[in-house]
DNA sequence: GACCAGGCACATC
DNA sequence: GATGTGCATGGT
């Protein structure tokens, strides 16, 4: 199984080159779920900006960030952009989880996985990778969070052919591990960490740590 | 000033 | 079902 040793080699060559990431970077759960929404098509830099104004106003709270007219929370999220849109899905999120579990990203653990993303993936403006996203990193389950850099890596190294198509590459890597939380999560921080090093839309192979699994002999497929 | 960043919904064909 | 477009700030 080539494409088990594929990525098998990507992760021991990612943790060896970075080592552990403990990412998300946040201090509850719930700041998960809102920079999950605020770091669509969006660099982090400007989420932290946006994080840190909800901080001041001590909003990061899904009863109170629910009562804050949208308006209002649209020129608090500002810095991330896409801010109005952005304010309105937001709410629609904190409308879910505060009907469905009062708020407890932990009572969201009871739910069957495929059952809980398919209620988040209902809420308009939360797609794939925001659903797996808090999933993975909030709610604390193993769903495996694919993302551009994801995409473009695999594409990149031939494992994995064009178009895209999320389910498809989720699969790839649900399928080839076991199911593990930490190891997902780990897995992913580390695709974006090189991703974000290194494979941008003009990429840098030299010095990627990645850069010895490139193909020499024709792409191979990660799908059997 | 141009281009880019860890998406998503919606319109159109 | 594929493809195009709007959404918007801040960094390089």
């Amino acid at each position: 199984m080539p494409q088990l040793s594929a990525l098998k080699k990507t992760y021991r060559l990612l943790n060896l080159h970075y080592g552990l990431q403990n990412w998300w970077p946040a201090e509850t759960a719930f700041e998960v779920v809102v920079g999950a929404i605020l770091t669509q098509n969006t660099s982090w830099k400007n989420v932290i900006r946006a994080l840190d104004n909800l901080k001041r106003e001590r909003l990061l709270d899904p009863h109170r960030l629910f009562r804050v007219p949208i308006q209002r929370l649209a020129e608090l999220i500002r810095p991330s952009g896409y801010y109005r849109i952005k304010a309105k899905r937001l709410h629609n999120v904190l409308e879910y989880l505060i009907t469905r579990s009062n708020g407890s990203l932990n009572k969201l653990a009871h739910i069957p996985l495929t059952q809980l993303r398919s209620e988040l993936l209902e809420i308009n403006g939360v797609g794939p990778e925001t659903a797996d996203c808090i999933i993975l990193y909030a709610v604390e389950q193993p769903s495996f969070v694919v993302d551009t850099y994801t995409f473009r890596i695999c594409a990149r190294h031939g494992w994995y052919t064009p178009p895209f198509n999320y389910e498809r590459l989720k699969n790839c890597f649900e399928s080839n591990f076991p199911e593990d939380v930490k190891f997902y999560q780990e897995f992913h921080a580390l695709l974006v960490r090189v991703g974000h090093d290194y494979c941008g839309t003009t990429p840098q192979c030299a010095g990627c740590p990645l850069r010895t699994l490139l193909p020499d002999s024709g792409p191979q497929s990660l799908e059997t």
